[in-house]
DNA sequence: AAAGTGAATTGGTATAGACAACTATAATTA
DNA sequence: TAATTATAGTTGTCTATACCAATTCACTTT
């Protein structure tokens, strides 16, 4: 189980084997660990090298020690707050709501002057403009418009989701996602968003910018969101 | 400035004193610390207890530590944004706004069945209800109602910051604060709101609504505050 | 039956030392 | 000069051990 000439360290390999047993279930929340002395003796390591582990898998939300009493498995954590920021579906499954998207406008073109300055773009590069509208159990929540350079995302399919794409650029470009940025603001609607979301002008919409940069701090995509004012209500928990 | 006497770890003091260096700016962003080595034999300690203080620092994103070169002092973190969230006054700061208060009601009584209900009230119990505009040069940007029950907080001043309010809490009441949650909605601006932001009734407005929880997960404090939609941009910045 | 006692077990803290892996710099060599 | 090689300094990993503090549980005493 354990490997002690693989380059992989010794509490690095505990700690999956740790997380491994949890995943599969062979491990419940609640379950106790065996005492780290135990465990230490039965895998021919040091506590300590133990310990590592087991820490490392403590401050993750895995498990809980208690002096005196053990090491236990917890609940699966509440939820990635911020990553969740970024998803719609994800937002209306856990209200229990079923998702949906419909392509209102894909567009691919030259920037205009103001987005080729926003997202730092050359002359010659193309601009993809996606907008779509957002559903909830088959009724409209948000009118959803999408920017991204051509030369940074590739080729886009028509049913982009963030998730995957976000691993394309890690995984595939070798491009390191940085941090993001989102404002709220309130207005009121427009005659295009009345349209889509099927209210009146002049009601009241929730506008979400988002923002997302590359490590190096260039703009990856610029997404603004006009959610109707009386079905949306934006959610953030703060840990702490 | 070790005292190996004392009930408190020695790692723990080392941990707060490197805190305390770095909140004092002795050690600025980008400092490298003394060598693990150097610092243990300065303090007549093991290496070992030294790592212990400096990984509880890494893990909390104060320092970065760099195999083969050192550990050194980090940018204040951006997830500081999630606590900037509960404080009007910080974030009209960091716009370069004067941010100013002004109290309208401060009143303390039984509460409501709503409000009974929802922070777990008992029936002698007292609630707090304070409503205060908040300012932005002067200029009305938000009117902010707080509910709180007195058995939790206390005897409350009119200018409460809940940045100290949090404080004692922890400090000398022994209460330990849990998740936040924070909700945005777009609304339009109804009579009591349009007279004190000076706007017309019906103008959007931004519905801020926070809920923090102690611990055991009992509601502690509501906060209803309504944004002028004209003049209020909220932004969340998100790391990773 | 209830309360107290003490041993065993658990995680928490701390030590002293060893070697590995990585980085930067100085010294050496081609 | 340019490339290579030692060397010293850094964090990363791991061991073996010791004692402390909180909890549990069997046992004894009241």
């Amino acid at each position: 189980m354990i490997d002690k000439t693989s380059p992989l360290p010794i509490y690095y390999q505990i700690q999956e084997m740790i997380r491994g047993k949890i995943d599969s279930n062979e491990w419940e929340p609640g379950d106790m660990l065996p005492s780290e002395r135990i465990f230490a003796e039965s895998y021919d390591v040091s506590r300590m090298t133990v310990r590592q582990a087991v820490t490392e898998l403590v401050n993750e939300g895995l498990l809980r020690r208690e002096k005196g009493k053990g090491t236990f498995v917890l609940e699966p954590k509440i939820e990635q707050t911020l990553q969740g920021l970024t998803s719609f579906t994800e937002d209306m499954r856990k209200r229990g709501l079923k998702p949906g998207s419909k392509l209102v406008k894909y567009n691919l073109d030259n920037p205009s002057l103001k987005f080729a300055e926003m997202l730092q773009m050359q002359g010659d590069q193309q601009l993809y403009e996606i907008k779509r509208l957002r559903l909830a159990d088959e009724v409209p929540m948000a009118l959803e418009t999408t920017y991204m350079n051509k030369e940074l995302v590739g080729e886009l399919p028509e049913d982009i989701e963030n998730h995957s794409l976000y691993y394309i650029l890690e995984a595939e470009k070798g491009l390191k996602l940085g941090n993001g940025e989102q404002t709220f603001e309130s207005s009121l609607a427009r005659q295009e968003e009345a349209d889509y979301l099927d209210i009146q002008v002049g009601d009241p919409v929730l506008l979400i910018k988002r923002m997302t940069y590359l490590e190096d701090g260039t703009l990856f995509e610029y997404v603004k969101s006009v959610y109707r004012g009386d079905r949306y209500k934006f959610t953030i928990k703060m840990p702490r």
